[in-house]
DNA sequence: TTGTTAATGTAACATATGTTACATTAATAC
DNA sequence: GTATTAATGTAACATATGTTACATTAACAA
């Protein structure tokens, strides 16, 4: 009995702070300038999230969510499955476009943060080459791509895209890109 | 007349300012307990750099200062030439050396501040690129390097070192990087 | 000595932070 | 209606922040 639970109203303001966390960054979160523009207070997002921290570890799940959901429907989108080029080329073209930029600046802060401290945002160092290796698998990657060089795609990946936030040079970055795609044509 | 200046002072303060943000960190860096750590007090900070922002600004000069004697020093410490390959397998046997982590750390949290506030962190995310070209230079680098690989090299290099600072291990990180240099040889 | 500037130290100020106390309204079950 | 729990709002608290006011000491020139 009682008033019952609405489990909406949690998860809208999450998905708000996402939205604001994506344009301010969640190095300098703080509650009231967040709360301010979320149309409720800081005592809101306490009551909901229990503190600070968990309302951080809310957000990081939220975002994994819905790039999880997005990378999803692409795959489920066609007849035929799709093999590890195509996904590649797909995800690189969203992941460099100007609407990502938001979403790439805070990967990165979300990586130094993680760096200094693992346990206040977990998942952040981990979970990329876990996600990946499943998404390979359920892509149905059968050309055995060594362990070197999966590590290699990802950091060159993750590199070309550090560049591209820092110097907007997107012509450049995408013929590195190609060069790369070049040089590892012949294993995947 | 009157008291004479003293540059090492200020200089003494900046260089432990930097021992002190290599192991903490530079995002969340405050006053005064920097201030205790190094035996005096903001207020001789906020004298001796105007701000906050300006103590930041001589400690970035500091970190470039540090470590571009030491690139110097590497090239002057020899009577042939060096090769660009020699450098780069010096440069990053170095880089990945557990001892740089702190300072590897350190350079993802300043690109990532530099992507929020480009102009608090001048010259972050601008100068890699101007400096490793005049590098290539000095060193006499005659074989064209052209522009796809250097960013491809620099964004991978990059990649790398963020994947060994974020997993630790680096035995696969480094195969992934003799990979690289194999699918490069022929170009540099 | 005296005058002048560099360097240092203590304490305060205004502001922002996360969190909590206390009160109030909203929606359900009985 | 009452009882109960969810949700909200205001105001305070303790603490930390960058910066400044004010006072003091240190090292030189004359």
């Amino acid at each position: 009995m009682g008033r019952p639970f609405n489990p909406g109203v949690r998860s809208k303001l999450r998905d708000q702070a996402v939205d604001y966390v994506l344009s301010h960054g969640v190095a300098d979160l703080a509650l009231r300038p967040l709360a301010k523009a979320i149309q409720t207070n800081a005592r809101m997002l306490i009551y909901h999230f229990g503190s600070r921290e968990g309302l951080i570890r809310e957000i990081l799940a939220g975002l994994r969510k819905r790039e999880d959901a997005y990378i999803r429907a692409w795959f489920k989108s066609a007849k035929k499955p799709r093999t590890l080029a195509e996904f590649l080329r797909w995800y690189w073209r969203r992941l460099s476009a100007p609407q990502a930029r938001p979403a790439a600046r805070l990967i990165f802060e979300l990586y130094a943060l993680a760096l200094r401290d693992p346990r206040g945002y977990p998942g952040v160092l981990t979970d990329p080459l876990v996600y990946w290796q499943k998404l390979a698998r359920q892509a149905g990657v059968r050309s055995k791509v060594n362990l070197a060089e999966a590590t290699l795609l990802l950091a060159a990946t993750r590199g070309l895209l550090l560049d591209l936030c820092a110097t907007g040079n997107r012509a450049r970055v995408n013929r590195a890109m190609m060069l790369l795609a070049t040089l590892l044509r012949p294993v995947i």
